[in-house]
DNA sequence: TGTGAAAGGCATTCGAT
DNA sequence: ATCGAATGCCTTTCACA
């Protein structure tokens, strides 16, 4: 990726709304330039969509907790993530390297929650859960970028 | 929080390039009495921002880890999230609950820029750490709201 | 890939309800 | 709290380099 469509990647994923005549400002091209260029980026898929980053005290989940999951049945198929995913609760769905399966991102907004939750991880995939509360967040979704190399 | 509001943040949070003119439709309010509640949720904190959600694959930080921190010197002043904030890779931090201190979500190129980044980590905070690396992520980010209760 | 202009849509404000 | 209208700005497209 070269360093003109980093700069935009950076600027978007720090403003999603910033507008093409700000993003042509800040990086010297013209408006119907840096519009190209996100276009570009979203049809390549680098840029895969817009979000609002809600606070989720505020929304009602203030409770977040990474639950590591292991199947009952190490022989069964494996379709955890299917079995999972009409859990909104659950927020992202990692398959790990190690000792567990999975690990399951969560926000709930009370311990009963979490428990309730818990049991219907559990009955839904078959699967052992061993869980870590989150007491608090420093910072969260920074979303990295590579410094500087080209991926092109 | 309000019904009306909960739907205004779900649909943000969705598509955070929503307009006014079509947030007005899918609420059956009008463009400024939407922009207003927006505006408002902005205010309270409940929308912390916007952001392009970028693919991590495509920016060149294809290798994801969950890294556990724990300090080598359980006596000093826990400053760990202040001496790791400059590692970018470092995409959030938990403080949680068990044998660990932290949780370390992060997104790198290679298993050697892994490796340097754990180096790095425990040369600036001073702990050891175990290391989880993930496989594959069916899903990320799905940003869960309350059902729908009353927070007013 | 880049530019600049033209058209239409949208954000934003305001007075009224 | 909501609406509808008015004004600029922004998005989007197009012809051209």
């Amino acid at each position: 990726m070269e360093e003109l469509d980093h700069r935009i990647v950076q600027l978007l994923a720090q403003d999603g709304r910033l507008s093409y005549t700000d993003l042509g400002k800040a990086t010297g091209l013209s408006t119907s330039a840096v519009h190209q260029r996100v276009r570009r980026l979203e049809e390549r898929g680098v840029l895969r969509g817009y979000r609002a980053i809600v606070d989720h005290e505020a929304a009602g989940m203030p409770l977040t907790a990474l639950i590591s999951v292991t199947p009952v049945d190490p022989a069964a198929p494996d379709d955890i993530p299917d079995r999972l995913r009409h859990l909104t609760e659950i927020d992202s769905c990692f398959s790990v390297a190690g000792e567990e399966s999975y690990v399951l991102e969560v926000r709930v907004g009370t311990p009963g929650d979490l428990e309730l939750l818990l049991a219907r991880v559990r009955a839904a995939a078959n699967v052992t859960t061993r869980t870590t509360v989150v007491l608090s967040t420093p910072w969260e979704d920074r979303s990295p970028l590579a410094a500087g190399e080209s991926t092109a």
